[in-house]
RNA sequence: CGGGGAGUGGCGCAGUCUGGUAGCGCACCCGGCUGGGGGCCGGGCGGUCGCAGGUUCAAAUCCUGUCUCCCCGACCA
C-alpha cells in the first residue's frame, strides 16, 4: 500500500539556501533525500526506492554476464592496503580498533577480493570467473558538492575478473563494456563511454561512461565517432598564421613583456605564433621545458604520461639558470632537454619565443633548425579542434561508471596465481569495473529536470504512476479513486495514491516535482463524464481516458512512455 | 590545502553596523469556507539566536576561541 497519507515524502516549496546543482535542488524537494554532513546523504523512502531500480537493473546485466554476486565487508585490515601500496591514499579512511590495530573503511574492493581469489583460485581450471558485491563505499574526499554527484559515502556496484592472461582479460573487459551499454540504456539515460586516463596506479586501459549535464565535474571533448575526456583527448589543432620566416632568429628588445597576450600584441603576432614554455622537474629526469603554441595550454595528465613519470613545475631558481627569467624562457639555446608539444609545426619558422635572458625575446623560430627537441602531444584540446575532420565540441559530465583493464596490478603483490596446464604458477589477470548507482539517479534528475521538477525515466522513477484524486473523503471521485488504485495494482503497476486532503494545486504540484513518468487524475468534473485525465509527465501532456478499463490503458500507455 | 560566504522554530529569511530580552512568509495544529494548478478567513503551537568563554546593569547584536555547512580553486589510484 502506498497512500500519500501514510507515506514519508517531505516536499518542499524552496531548496535549500545553499543548493546549487539541478539535482541537489531537486531531490532535495521532491523528498528523495537528506542532508546528514558534508558528503552524507539519507535516502528517504521514495529516494531509495530509485536507487533500487537502478541496483536491479546493474544485478540483472552484471549477473547475465555470468557475475556472481557477493558482500564484502566496508572494514578491513589495515595489513592489505599496505602490501598493495594503497594505504598511502589522502582519500582512505583510516582507523584503530580498541587494541590499536590499524583499520581501512574500503573505497573500492581490489584488496579484499584479490586477497580472497588469491586462496580460493588454484587452478586454470577455476578461471576465468566475475565477482562482483553492490556495497558502501567510504572516500575523505577533499571537496564532497552537488548533493549525490560527490559524496564521502555511497553505495557503489564494483565487479572483479579474473582471468589466465591478458586475451582473457579482454575478453572480461569486452563483457563488461557491453553490460554497461545496457545498463545505461536500460537506466534511461544520455551516455557516452571516452577513452580516459589509467591514472598514476598504471593499467593497460581504461573507459569512463559519461552523462552529460551541466553540473558535471568533468570535461568530455565529443565528435561524430570520437569521444573523449579531456584529460587525455587527443585533437587536430586549428592552424595558426605566423609572421615572416626568417634565415636566423631575431632578437627584440621586449622590456617587462611577459605574458603571451603582451608579446604578441607587441609582435603583432597571433597568441598562437608564439611558444610558451612551461618549465618542470620530471621525477629521475631532471629539469624539461615544455613548450606549446602560445594559445593552447599544457595537459598535466597528458604530459604526465609523456614523460613516463610524475612532474611539478620548476621553481625559478631551478630553471633560472639554464633557460633564463620567467616570461623569457624559449626552448632556443635552452640548456634543457625541450619538449615540443605536436601542435607545433617544425617545418615553418616565423615563431616568437623568449630569449631566455631577460626583456628579450626572438622572432623567426623554426623548431629542428634553431632547436633540437623531443615530440609528444601535451597541449589541452579546445573547442573547434578537429578529430578526423570535424570540429569537436566540449561539453561537461559526470561520471556515472568506469572500467580499467588492471592487469597484474594487484595479483603481483597478493599473490594471486594459478597452476597452469604445466603446473607453473602464473599471476591472474584482473580487470576492475565501477558504477555509481546514485549518480546515475542524479545525472537522470539533471538530465530531464523540467521547471516543475524531475521527470524520471520509466525504468527509475520511484513509482511508475501517480494517482491523483481530487475531492473530500467520502465524495463519489474517492470512491472511484480507490477502485482505479487497486485495478492499477492488480495490473502491474506500482502506484503512488495522492489520498490526501489537499487542494488540487498542491497535489499536481507535487506530483510533477516527483516525477512519476504517468499522473493519473479523479476529480469530479471528469468523473461526471466517465472520464480520468492522464498527463504524461516528459513533457506534461494531458489526455482522456474513459474510466471503464481504465487501468488497462494506464498500463498500455505507461509502457510506451520514456 | 588556498580563497570567499553562511549558521536565528521543519524550510526560506529579517533583525547584528548603532546592545535593551526575538520577528516575517511558508509549513504544522484547531475551526470554518473552497474543491482541476501550491486557494480564503479566524485562532494556535513551536526558537537555550551553532557551541564555549569574555565585556556589560543588560548580548542574536561587541570581543576571543571553536565547531558545522555551502560555493570557487587545488585534489580525486
Amino acid at each position: 500500500m502506498t497512500r500519500l497519507s501514510a507515506y514519508l515524502l517531505p516536499t518542499e516549496k524552496e531548496a535549500p539556501a545553499d543548493a546549487e546543482a539541478i539535482s541537489h535542488k531537486l531531490m532535495v524537494r521532491a523528498g528523495l533525500i537528506r542532508q546528514v554532513g558534508t558528503g552524507m546523504w539519507t535516502f528517504l523512502p521514495a529516494g531509495w526506492r530509485v536507487h533500487r531500480r537502478v541496483e536491479q537493473i546493474i544485478r540483472e546485466e552484471m549477473d547475465a554476464i555470468g557475475g556472481l554476486e557477493i558482500l564484502m565487508p566496508v572494514l578491513t585490515p589495515a595489513e592489505l592496503w599496505k602490501r598493495s601500496g594503497r594505504y598511502a591514499i589522502d582519500e582512505l579512511f583510516k582507523l584503530k580498533d580498541r587494541k590499536g590495530a590499524d583499520l581501512v573503511l574500503s573505497l573500492t574492493n581490489e584488496e579484499t577480493v584479490t586477497f580472497h581469489v588469491a586462496s580460493l583460485v588454484r587452478s586454470y581450471r577455476d578461471l576465468p570467473r566475475i565477482l562482483y558485491h553492490i556495497q558502501t563505499k567510504e572516500r575523505d574526499e577533499a571537496r564532497p558538492r552537488a548533493g549525490l554527484l560527490r559524496t564521502r559515502e555511497f553505495i557503489m556496484k564494483d565487479s572483479y575478473t579474473f582471468d589466465r592472461d591478458l586475451e582473457g582479460l579482454e575478453a572480461g573487459y569486452e563483457k563488461h563494456a557491453r553490460a554497461y551499454d545496457r545498463i545505461f540504456d536500460r537506466c534511461g539515460l544520455e551516455w557516452y563511454s571516452v577513452e580516459s586516463d589509467v591514472g598514476a596506479m598504471g593499467g593497460l586501459g581504461a573507459h569512463e561512461y559519461m552523462a552529460p549535464c551541466a553540473a558535471g565535474e568533468n570535461d568530455v571533448a565529443l565528435a561524430p565517432g570520437y569521444a573523449a575526456n579531456v584529460e587525455v583527448a587527443s585533437a587536430e589543432a586549428q592552424p595558426v598564421e605566423l609572421p615572416p620566416e626568417r634565415d636566423a632568429p631575431e632578437e627584440v628588445h621586449t622590456p617587462g613583456l611577459t605574458t603571451v597576450a603582451q608579446v604578441a600584441a607587441a609582435m603583432e603576432a597571433s597568441p598562437g605564433a608564439l611558444l610558451k614554455a612551461y618549465p618542470v622537474i620530471a621525477e629521475g629526469r631532471g629539469l624539461v621545458v615544455v613548450v606549446v603554441r602560445g594559445d593552447h595550454r599544457v595537459n598535466d595528465v597528458k604530459l604526465a604520461n609523456a614523460l613516463g613519470t610524475s612532474f611539478r613545475p620548476a621553481r625559478e631558481e631551478e630553471f633560472a639558470d639554464a633557460v633564463g627569467p620567467a616570461g623569457f624562457i624559449g626552448p632556443v639555446g635552452a640548456q634543457a632537454p625541450v619538449l615540443l608539444d605536436a601542435a607545433v609545426p617544425d617545418d615553418r619558422g616565423g615563431f616568437v619565443c623568449g630569449a631566455n635572458k631577460p626583456d628579450a625575446h626572438l622572432r623567426g623560430v623554426q623548431p629542428g633548425r634553431d632547436f633540437q627537441f623531443e615530440r609528444a602531444d601535451v597541449r589541452t584540446v579546445v573547442a573547434g579542434d578537429t578529430v578526423g575532420g570535424h570540429p569537436i565540441r566540449i561539453e561537461p559530465a559526470i561520471e556515472v561508471g568506469n572500467i580499467f583493464k588492471l592487469g597484474t596490478r594487484y595479483s603481483e603483490p597478493l599473490g594471486a596465481t594459478y597452476l597452469d596446464e604445466t603446473g607453473q604458477a602464473q599471476l591472474i589477470w584482473m580487470g576492475s569495473y565501477g558504477i555509481g548507482p546514485a549518480r546515475i539517479a542524479a545525472a537522470a534528475v539533471e538530465q530531464y529536470a523540467d521547471e516543475k521538477g524531475i521527470s524520471w525515466p520509466r525504468s527509475l522513477a520511484p513509482f511508475d504512476a501517480e494517482l491523483v484524486v481530487l475531492g473530500k473523503p467520502g465524495t463519489d471521485e474517492r470512491a472511484a479513486a480507490d477502485r482505479l488504485y487497486e485495478e492499477l495494482r492488480a495490473a502491474g503497476l506500482d502506484v503512488l495514491y495522492d489520498d490526501r486532503d489537499a487542494g488540487p494545486g498542491e497535489k499536481f504540484a507535487d506530483a510533477e516535482l516527483l516525477g512519476c513518468p504517468l499522473r493519473l487524475t479523479i476529480g469530479r468534473r471528469m468523473l461526471a463524464g466517465g472520464e480520468l485525465e492522464a498527463q504524461v509527465r516528459r513533457g506534461r501532456e494531458s489526455r482522456t481516458l474513459p474510466l471503464d478499463g481504465a487501468a488497462a490503458a494506464a498500463v498500455e500507455l505507461w509502457r510506451t512512455l520514456p
